[in-house]
DNA sequence: CCTGGTGTACTATTTACCTATAACAGTGGT
DNA sequence: ACCACTGTTATAGGTAAATAGTACACCAGG
Protein backbone atom coordinates (compact mmCIF):
# COMPACT_ATOMS: atom_id res chain seq x y z
CA UNK A 1 0.00 0.00 0.00
CA UNK A 2 1.24 3.39 -0.87
CA UNK A 3 0.32 6.31 1.04
CA UNK A 4 -0.93 9.90 -0.31
CA UNK A 5 1.88 11.85 2.16
CA UNK A 6 -0.17 14.68 2.05
CA UNK A 7 -2.54 13.29 4.16
CA UNK A 8 -2.15 11.44 7.41
CA UNK A 9 -1.04 7.85 7.08
CA UNK A 10 -3.61 6.42 10.02
CA UNK A 11 -6.31 8.12 8.11
CA UNK A 12 -5.65 6.70 5.12
CA UNK A 13 -5.77 2.74 6.38
CA UNK A 14 -8.97 3.72 8.10
CA UNK A 15 -10.82 4.83 5.21
CA UNK A 16 -8.88 1.40 3.48
CA UNK A 17 -10.27 -0.78 6.28
CA UNK A 18 -13.68 1.04 6.31
CA UNK A 19 -14.51 0.26 2.85
CA UNK A 20 -12.94 -3.44 3.17
CA UNK A 21 -15.70 -4.06 5.80
CA UNK A 22 -18.20 -2.12 4.11
CA UNK A 23 -17.77 -3.89 0.82
CA UNK A 24 -17.59 -6.85 2.22
CA UNK A 25 -13.88 -7.78 1.95
CA UNK A 26 -13.97 -7.80 5.52
CA UNK A 27 -16.98 -9.33 7.60
CA UNK A 28 -18.24 -9.56 11.03
CA UNK A 29 -15.95 -10.74 13.20
CA UNK A 30 -13.36 -11.56 10.89
CA UNK A 31 -9.95 -11.07 13.00
CA UNK A 32 -7.55 -8.06 11.80
CA UNK A 33 -3.76 -8.60 11.85
CA UNK A 34 -2.08 -7.95 14.88
CA UNK A 35 -0.59 -4.43 15.17
CA UNK A 36 2.85 -5.71 14.97
CA UNK A 37 2.14 -8.00 11.82
CA UNK A 38 0.12 -5.20 10.20
CA UNK A 39 2.20 -2.66 11.04
CA UNK A 40 5.15 -4.72 8.76
CA UNK A 41 2.78 -5.41 6.04
CA UNK A 42 2.08 -1.43 5.79
CA UNK A 43 5.80 -0.93 6.44
CA UNK A 44 4.61 1.39 9.17
CA UNK A 45 5.16 1.84 12.63
CA UNK A 46 3.48 0.14 15.37
CA UNK A 47 2.03 3.13 17.01
CA UNK A 48 0.47 4.07 13.51
CA UNK A 49 -1.57 1.23 13.60
CA UNK A 50 -2.55 1.33 16.78
CA UNK A 51 -3.54 4.64 16.90
CA UNK A 52 -5.82 3.00 13.38
CA UNK A 53 -7.28 0.51 15.64
CA UNK A 54 -7.91 2.85 18.76
CA UNK A 55 -9.71 4.95 16.43
CA UNK A 56 -12.02 2.68 14.78
CA UNK A 57 -12.91 1.31 18.11
CA UNK A 58 -14.02 4.25 19.03
CA UNK A 59 -15.81 4.52 15.62
CA UNK A 60 -17.70 0.84 16.79
CA UNK A 61 -15.92 -0.61 14.00
CA UNK A 62 -13.55 -2.55 15.49
CA UNK A 63 -13.15 -4.00 18.80
CA UNK A 64 -9.76 -5.02 20.86
CA UNK A 65 -9.19 -7.81 23.32
CA UNK A 66 -5.74 -7.31 24.71
CA UNK A 67 -3.92 -10.59 24.20
CA UNK A 68 -6.76 -11.87 21.87
CA UNK A 69 -6.25 -9.58 19.03
CA UNK A 70 -8.75 -6.80 17.25
CA UNK A 71 -11.75 -8.01 15.46
CA UNK A 72 -14.57 -6.31 13.28
CA UNK A 73 -18.11 -5.70 14.34
CA UNK A 74 -20.48 -7.89 13.73
CA UNK A 75 -23.13 -5.14 14.41
CA UNK A 76 -24.58 -4.68 10.89
CA UNK A 77 -26.53 -1.80 11.72
CA UNK A 78 -22.89 0.00 12.19
CA UNK A 79 -21.94 -1.16 8.92
CA UNK A 80 -24.52 -0.19 7.07
CA UNK A 81 -24.66 3.23 9.17
CA UNK A 82 -20.73 4.02 8.07
CA UNK A 83 -21.71 2.77 4.44
CA UNK A 84 -23.93 5.38 4.12
CA UNK A 85 -21.85 7.98 5.73
CA UNK A 86 -19.29 7.17 3.40
CA UNK A 87 -21.33 7.32 0.30
CA UNK A 88 -22.96 10.31 1.06
CA UNK A 89 -19.62 11.97 1.54
CA UNK A 90 -18.68 11.09 -1.83
CA UNK A 91 -21.96 12.38 -3.07
CA UNK A 92 -21.45 15.77 -1.44
CA UNK A 93 -18.36 16.03 -2.24
CA UNK A 94 -18.87 15.29 -6.03
CA UNK A 95 -21.71 17.17 -6.52
CA UNK A 96 -20.23 20.15 -4.21
CA UNK A 97 -17.12 19.77 -6.37
CA UNK A 98 -18.96 19.72 -9.71
CA UNK A 99 -20.86 22.54 -8.82
CA UNK A 100 -17.98 24.92 -7.88
CA UNK A 101 -16.52 24.13 -11.29
CA UNK A 102 -19.67 25.43 -12.75
CA UNK A 103 -20.88 22.39 -13.94
CA UNK A 104 -25.02 22.12 -13.50
CA UNK A 105 -26.55 19.20 -12.57
CA UNK A 106 -27.65 17.93 -15.61
CA UNK A 107 -23.99 18.35 -17.24
CA UNK A 108 -22.62 16.38 -14.05
CA UNK A 109 -25.00 13.69 -14.51
CA UNK A 110 -23.73 13.30 -18.12
CA UNK A 111 -20.03 13.91 -17.36
CA UNK A 112 -20.42 11.01 -15.10
CA UNK A 113 -22.11 8.67 -17.58
CA UNK A 114 -19.56 9.74 -19.92
CA UNK A 115 -16.87 9.15 -17.54
CA UNK A 116 -18.11 5.55 -17.41
CA UNK A 117 -18.68 4.53 -20.35
CA UNK A 118 -15.08 4.94 -21.31
CA UNK A 119 -12.65 5.48 -18.93
CA UNK A 120 -10.31 5.47 -21.65
CA UNK A 121 -11.41 8.41 -23.47
CA UNK A 122 -12.99 10.55 -19.95
CA UNK A 123 -13.57 13.56 -22.14
CA UNK A 124 -15.32 16.12 -20.14
CA UNK A 125 -15.21 19.60 -21.54
CA UNK A 126 -17.23 21.85 -20.82
CA UNK B 1 -13.64 30.52 5.23
CA UNK B 2 -13.16 27.58 7.58
CA UNK B 3 -10.37 24.71 7.40
CA UNK B 4 -9.77 21.21 7.59
CA UNK B 5 -7.33 20.26 9.45
CA UNK B 6 -5.99 17.51 8.20
CA UNK B 7 -5.29 18.87 4.77
CA UNK B 8 -2.28 21.65 4.75
CA UNK B 9 -4.12 25.28 4.49
CA UNK B 10 -2.01 26.84 1.61
CA UNK B 11 -3.73 23.81 -0.48
CA UNK B 12 -7.37 24.69 0.08
CA UNK B 13 -6.73 27.80 -0.17
CA UNK B 14 -5.31 27.10 -3.61
CA UNK B 15 -8.26 24.78 -4.38
CA UNK B 16 -10.89 27.37 -3.57
CA UNK B 17 -8.76 30.19 -6.35
CA UNK B 18 -8.72 27.86 -9.00
CA UNK B 19 -12.27 26.80 -8.39
CA UNK B 20 -13.19 30.14 -8.88
CA UNK B 21 -11.35 30.71 -12.06
CA UNK B 22 -12.65 28.04 -13.22
CA UNK B 23 -16.18 29.15 -12.58
CA UNK B 24 -15.73 32.46 -13.71
CA UNK B 25 -15.71 34.06 -10.12
CA UNK B 26 -12.50 35.18 -10.86
CA UNK B 27 -11.87 36.53 -14.84
CA UNK B 28 -8.64 36.76 -16.45
CA UNK B 29 -6.80 39.91 -15.52
CA UNK B 30 -8.42 40.09 -11.79
CA UNK B 31 -6.27 41.26 -9.20
CA UNK B 32 -5.75 39.32 -6.94
CA UNK B 33 -5.80 40.71 -2.80
CA UNK B 34 -2.19 41.36 -1.60
CA UNK B 35 -0.50 38.77 0.20
CA UNK B 36 -1.12 40.81 3.38
CA UNK B 37 -4.66 41.92 3.18
CA UNK B 38 -5.79 38.18 1.97
CA UNK B 39 -3.50 36.85 4.94
CA UNK B 40 -5.37 39.60 7.04
CA UNK B 41 -8.80 38.12 5.75
CA UNK B 42 -8.50 34.13 6.42
CA UNK B 43 -7.27 34.72 9.74
CA UNK B 44 -3.85 33.20 8.27
CA UNK B 45 0.23 33.71 7.77
CA UNK B 46 1.17 35.95 5.31
CA UNK B 47 4.25 33.08 4.49
CA UNK B 48 0.62 30.90 3.77
CA UNK B 49 -0.40 32.96 1.12
CA UNK B 50 2.77 33.79 -0.38
CA UNK B 51 3.21 30.02 -0.64
CA UNK B 52 -0.30 29.61 -2.34
CA UNK B 53 0.21 32.55 -4.85
CA UNK B 54 3.86 30.83 -5.69
CA UNK B 55 2.23 27.79 -6.43
CA UNK B 56 -0.39 29.12 -8.48
CA UNK B 57 2.54 30.63 -10.28
CA UNK B 58 4.41 27.80 -10.92
CA UNK B 59 1.14 26.24 -12.22
CA UNK B 60 0.85 29.14 -14.46
CA UNK B 61 -2.74 30.03 -12.78
CA UNK B 62 -1.67 33.68 -11.45
CA UNK B 63 1.44 35.85 -12.36
CA UNK B 64 2.99 38.33 -9.86
CA UNK B 65 4.75 41.22 -10.53
CA UNK B 66 6.60 42.91 -7.36
CA UNK B 67 5.64 46.19 -6.17
CA UNK B 68 2.11 45.67 -8.32
CA UNK B 69 0.25 42.89 -7.40
CA UNK B 70 -0.55 39.05 -8.15
CA UNK B 71 -3.05 38.58 -11.27
CA UNK B 72 -5.01 35.80 -12.71
CA UNK B 73 -4.09 34.56 -16.17
CA UNK B 74 -5.74 35.77 -19.36
CA UNK B 75 -4.55 32.20 -20.78
CA UNK B 76 -7.94 30.89 -21.63
CA UNK B 77 -6.59 27.24 -22.57
CA UNK B 78 -4.67 27.32 -19.12
CA UNK B 79 -8.17 28.01 -17.69
CA UNK B 80 -9.72 25.40 -19.10
CA UNK B 81 -7.20 22.34 -18.98
CA UNK B 82 -7.50 23.21 -14.72
CA UNK B 83 -11.02 22.81 -15.14
CA UNK B 84 -10.69 19.10 -17.19
CA UNK B 85 -7.90 18.72 -14.65
CA UNK B 86 -10.46 19.13 -12.02
CA UNK B 87 -13.49 17.45 -13.06
CA UNK B 88 -11.64 13.77 -13.97
CA UNK B 89 -10.01 14.79 -10.40
CA UNK B 90 -13.65 14.66 -8.53
CA UNK B 91 -15.29 12.18 -11.42
CA UNK B 92 -12.03 9.53 -10.55
CA UNK B 93 -12.40 10.09 -6.92
CA UNK B 94 -16.17 9.36 -7.30
CA UNK B 95 -16.46 6.57 -9.17
CA UNK B 96 -13.49 4.44 -7.42
CA UNK B 97 -14.71 5.50 -3.92
CA UNK B 98 -18.31 4.02 -5.01
CA UNK B 99 -16.85 1.19 -6.12
CA UNK B 100 -14.58 0.65 -3.21
CA UNK B 101 -18.11 0.94 -1.17
CA UNK B 102 -19.51 -1.76 -3.33
CA UNK B 103 -21.90 0.13 -5.69
CA UNK B 104 -22.11 -0.79 -9.48
CA UNK B 105 -21.92 1.47 -12.21
CA UNK B 106 -25.58 1.67 -11.84
CA UNK B 107 -26.16 1.89 -8.55
CA UNK B 108 -23.49 4.56 -8.55
CA UNK B 109 -25.56 6.54 -11.06
CA UNK B 110 -29.00 5.24 -9.27
CA UNK B 111 -27.37 6.85 -6.01
CA UNK B 112 -26.38 10.18 -8.01
CA UNK B 113 -29.64 10.67 -9.43
CA UNK B 114 -31.42 10.44 -5.83
CA UNK B 115 -28.94 12.29 -4.01
CA UNK B 116 -29.29 15.11 -6.65
CA UNK B 117 -33.27 15.32 -6.97
CA UNK B 118 -33.77 15.78 -2.63
CA UNK B 119 -30.51 16.83 -0.91
CA UNK B 120 -33.52 16.72 2.00
CA UNK B 121 -33.47 13.26 1.40
CA UNK B 122 -30.25 11.83 0.19
CA UNK B 123 -30.88 7.96 1.49
CA UNK B 124 -28.37 5.87 -0.23
CA UNK B 125 -29.13 2.76 1.16
CA UNK B 126 -28.07 -0.28 -0.90
C1' DC C 1 12.65 62.12 -3.37
C1' DC C 2 9.93 59.70 -0.29
C1' DT C 3 6.19 57.23 1.38
C1' DG C 4 3.02 53.50 1.24
C1' DG C 5 1.79 49.43 -0.83
C1' DT C 6 3.34 45.43 -3.23
C1' DG C 7 5.94 40.66 -3.66
C1' DT C 8 9.83 38.06 -1.62
C1' DA C 9 13.10 36.02 1.69
C1' DC C 10 14.80 34.57 6.08
C1' DT C 11 14.95 32.92 10.98
C1' DA C 12 12.81 30.96 14.89
C1' DT C 13 9.09 28.53 17.27
C1' DT C 14 5.13 25.46 17.70
C1' DT C 15 2.32 21.59 16.52
C1' DA C 16 0.88 17.19 14.40
C1' DC C 17 2.42 13.15 12.47
C1' DC C 18 5.50 9.45 12.05
C1' DT C 19 9.24 6.86 13.64
C1' DA C 20 12.19 3.85 16.73
C1' DT C 21 12.48 1.51 20.82
C1' DA C 22 11.24 -0.26 25.00
C1' DA C 23 8.35 -1.66 28.51
C1' DC C 24 3.94 -3.14 30.53
C1' DA C 25 -0.41 -6.09 30.59
C1' DG C 26 -3.41 -9.88 29.42
C1' DT C 27 -4.42 -14.61 27.00
C1' DG C 28 -3.65 -19.24 25.69
C1' DG C 29 -1.07 -23.34 24.73
C1' DT C 30 2.64 -26.47 26.32
C1' DA D 1 5.42 -22.03 35.25
C1' DC D 2 6.75 -20.66 31.09
C1' DC D 3 6.58 -18.74 26.58
C1' DA D 4 4.81 -16.74 22.54
C1' DC D 5 1.49 -14.12 21.08
C1' DT D 6 -1.82 -10.25 21.69
C1' DG D 7 -3.13 -5.04 22.83
C1' DT D 8 -1.41 -0.90 25.32
C1' DT D 9 1.50 2.79 27.06
C1' DA D 10 5.57 5.66 27.28
C1' DT D 11 9.76 8.22 25.83
C1' DA D 12 12.58 10.38 22.50
C1' DG D 13 13.74 12.12 17.94
C1' DG D 14 12.81 13.72 13.07
C1' DT D 15 10.04 16.20 9.53
C1' DA D 16 6.59 19.20 7.42
C1' DA D 17 3.24 22.77 7.98
C1' DA D 18 1.87 26.89 10.01
C1' DT D 19 2.93 30.65 12.79
C1' DA D 20 5.21 35.31 14.21
C1' DG D 21 8.30 38.62 13.20
C1' DT D 22 11.62 41.07 10.53
C1' DA D 23 13.86 42.66 6.64
C1' DC D 24 14.66 43.43 1.74
C1' DA D 25 13.26 44.63 -3.22
C1' DC D 26 10.34 46.92 -6.32
C1' DC D 27 6.76 50.18 -8.10
C1' DA D 28 3.52 54.15 -8.31
C1' DG D 29 1.75 58.54 -6.69
C1' DG D 30 2.15 62.86 -4.32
Amino acid sequence: MSFDTRIPIYLQIMERIKKDIVSGKLKGGDKMPSVRAFAKELQVNVNTVQRVYQELEREKILYSQRGIGSFVTSNEAIVEQIKEEMARELLGNFVRGMRELGFSKERTLTALQAYMEGEQDGSVKG
